[in-house]
DNA sequence: TATGAATGTAAGTAATTACTTGCATAGAAA
DNA sequence: TTTCTATGCAAGTAATTACTTACATTCATA
């Protein structure tokens, strides 16, 4: 694919994030990518055409990398597989909020994005599961419903990532100390263990 | 306050929620009011001022609301008292997403609005943070960081909401049966018994 | 009945904005 | 050198949109 194409899409992605798709000009995104605003136009025809490349290009290189990131080494034990995994997910977050504000947003308004925000998770979920899945049978994990312990994981990591886009680190706390303790409470849970018998 | 401000203020709420504050247009929302664009006008002047009128009013009610649903009953037992907590907060998430989504996403262009999610994120952590010390006092739950249990609980809440409002159902799951999954993880945790000595 | 406040209606204004056209330029390749 | 392709630049168009003005209507209350 063309440089200056990717220069644009990249400042579109800014752009986007920061001022919602009904907010964005192209005038904006053109000075952002630092092209003219007429070679935008050229390259994409419209408006609405970059929120388009914008989502299904990212589309498939997210999923590429999530599926880098989701190989789990299923043999490792839990505590160490799931920090590695969050780690992972949190780097693409951090990487790419914006592209998953732009999918959150967007989606409520835009059918066409939904579906691939929906596509994006059901994957994510779907391998995260199969992992739960696959502890559960070796007696490593309680038998719990799957899915449930995969979107309490990924939750945190989407919620926090998009937090920590607007409000204060000292409300938040630092980033990897609280993954932490959020890998340790989901592992242990919160009660004491004499409590529970 | 005026009726009509009421309903104005309502469908602000909708649109911008759907169409970003950016994409909305004060004939839509004053359409969707059911009143003319101009007596829009008449009360607020301006968008951004509508806008404001959203977020400031809103946060009053919603600081509110969550106070009153934040009234834990202490000596009830945790997981008890969690429940009722969870499904408070959800059920203020359901009828006021559409202002979280408005805070979440507006914040990013908007320091105003950045600084109210922040009020509100900042109430609620602390609230449960303390809810969390006590127990740990009375050696109910094992010594963890309060805010990072605050913020595990609360992700999840707000995220799956969130994502309630654009994905389908069947990758979700059934609002309560999940969350009650969440909650049994959340106390629990989600190692076998005998694996943790 | 008369008055006044709140709303609707119609029309318009000025700015913005997505998108177009025509031409100039620069650099790579032939 | 010539030709071609990608980009810039200047100007413009048509639509939208936030916001205004002037006047008509409704309806409660004095």
């Amino acid at each position: 694919m063309d440089e200056t194409e990717q220069k644009i899409l990249n400042a579109a992605i800014k752009v986007f994030a920061s001022e919602g798709y009904g907010g964005a000009t192209t005038q904006r995104i053109a000075e952002v990518a630092g092209v003219n605003e007429v070679t935008l136009f050229r390259k994409f025809q419209s408006k609405e055409n970059i929120l388009r490349a914008v989502i299904t290009r990212n589309r498939e290189i997210i999923l590429k990398i999530l599926d880098s990131v989701l190989q789990i080494e299923k043999e490792e034990d839990i505590e160490t597989s799931l920090r590695t995994l969050g780690r992972g997910l949190l780097k693409v977050m951090r990487e790419r909020v914006n592209i998953m504000v732009i999918l959150i947003a967007e989606g409520r308004r835009n059918p066409e994005v939904a579906v691939i925000l929906e596509s994006v998770i059901k994957m994510v979920v779907a391998r995260i599961s199969e992992y739960f899945e696959y502890q559960m049978k070796n007696g490593k994990m309680r038998i719990i419903n799957s899915r449930t312990a995969a979107l309490t994981f990924l939750s945190y990591i989407c919620h926090m990532s998009q937090l920590r886009g607007v409000i204060s680190e000292d409300i938040l706390g630092n980033d990897e100390e609280e993954f932490d303790g959020f890998v340790d409470i989901f592992i242990k849970g919160i009660l004491n263990a004499e409590e529970k018998k």
